[in-house]
DNA sequence: ATCTTTATGTTACAGATTTCACAATAAAGA
DNA sequence: TCTTTATTGTGAAATCTGTAACATAAAGAT
């Protein structure tokens, strides 16, 4: 909206875009202490700098990917997380050799991980490796000092407290949308459940 | 479990491989008829057969890959979705010529999506083309006949009431660790809040 | 200057979800 | 056969989440 010569903006207009209510953008931005003006709505600039600080956007946010099989090729491939101030900064593999050709950064051997990653202080990592060895990579990230972890692996993962998981799991993903198709009928009452 | 030789399974074994509460396991069971016996636990036979049942597992559900690039390649490869009773049958992209080469499924033009999507009755379609095509594309899609969507594309997408989309959004998921990583030390309190 | 309109910020309410508590009871053991 | 024990199944309580309502401030109209 910036980018469209917009200065101001609404909780409706954001609530619209981003598919949640405008009361709810209103909360979110309140307890984060964004505040609008009556009528006026939210200054866009404002915005933009209270979340670029709130999710420490001056500076480019360190990750990396550890398996670079198909998906964690798939993911050193893409563009956008520059858009996020994201920059993937290595990668590993337990055999680097035969990944090593066109990737834009550089792929290591598992047993750097620890040195890379306290050099250059990753805290977040992106796993796309087997199921059958997940567990156990998670554990060499934890030690090495990862505290949040991207999973691909459809395995449920056993970490600390203090560590933080977000899991995709693309079989249950699809799974979720076919029960959904196959149930469409079911819900005479009108309200959407399970 | 079963093929460990086990026969019968606990609310709290499922619950703690699973990271959810016994009592919620038990809930969930409960609400689609899985009754368990008092002492004995529930049969893993008939767990087993009771969720083939609720997910249609069966036969094989049939998916479709909508944009074969490097992320659509990747779940094209992916060999662990006959697991779940997955397959997928097609994969569509604008330019398929150069993309046919070594795929496991056919590889259609986007115009051949509405006839092979009818004909094969698809319901599920995973979508990974670039954000600026993805609202056109899951048009065409819901206007085809599908009823699902996995999106990969980090764009929100409107659809009417009776289509259900699955976002998946690197980007985010990513920020979202990388925003706990950066509060870590803030949770004074003991409680696990935002 | 006063009234009307519009959008925020927050409080109160309603709904959903999760946890807790425990009665019921089948199985195991005495 | 009786007692004990372990686990289910569920109703009630607590918590969390989302929605609605409204008081308030700014802008514009009369």
């Amino acid at each position: 909206m910036q980018e469209l010569g917009f200065e101001t903006v609404y909780s409706y207009n954001l609530g619209r875009e981003t598919g949640v209510s405008p009361e709810q953008v209103r909360k979110d931005f309140s307890q984060f202490g964004m505040k609008g003006r009556k009528k006026g709505g939210y200054n866009i600039n404002e915005l933009l700098i209270t979340i670029r600080e709130i999710f420490r956007k001056d500076e480019l946010q360190k990750v990396i990917v550890v398996g670079t099989g198909n998906m964690g090729n798939a993911i050193l491939q893409y563009k956008g997380f520059q858009k996020n101030m994201i920059e993937l900064v290595a990668a590993f593999d337990i055999d680097p050799s035969k990944y090593r050709k066109k990737l834009p950064v550089p792929v290591y051997s598992l047993d750097k991980l620890p040195k890379v990653v306290s050099d250059l202080n990753v805290k977040t990592a992106i796993l796309t490796v087997p199921e059958q060895v997940a567990q156990g990579v998670v554990n060499l990230l934890i030690e090495a000092g990862i505290t949040g972890v991207l999973s691909f692996a459809p395995t449920v993962l056993k970490v600390p407290p203090h560590i933080t998981i977000n899991q995709i799991c693309i079989g249950h993903e699809l799974e979720s949308l076919i029960y959904h198709s196959l149930h469409l009928g079911d819900n005479k009452s009108g309200k959407e459940k399970c």
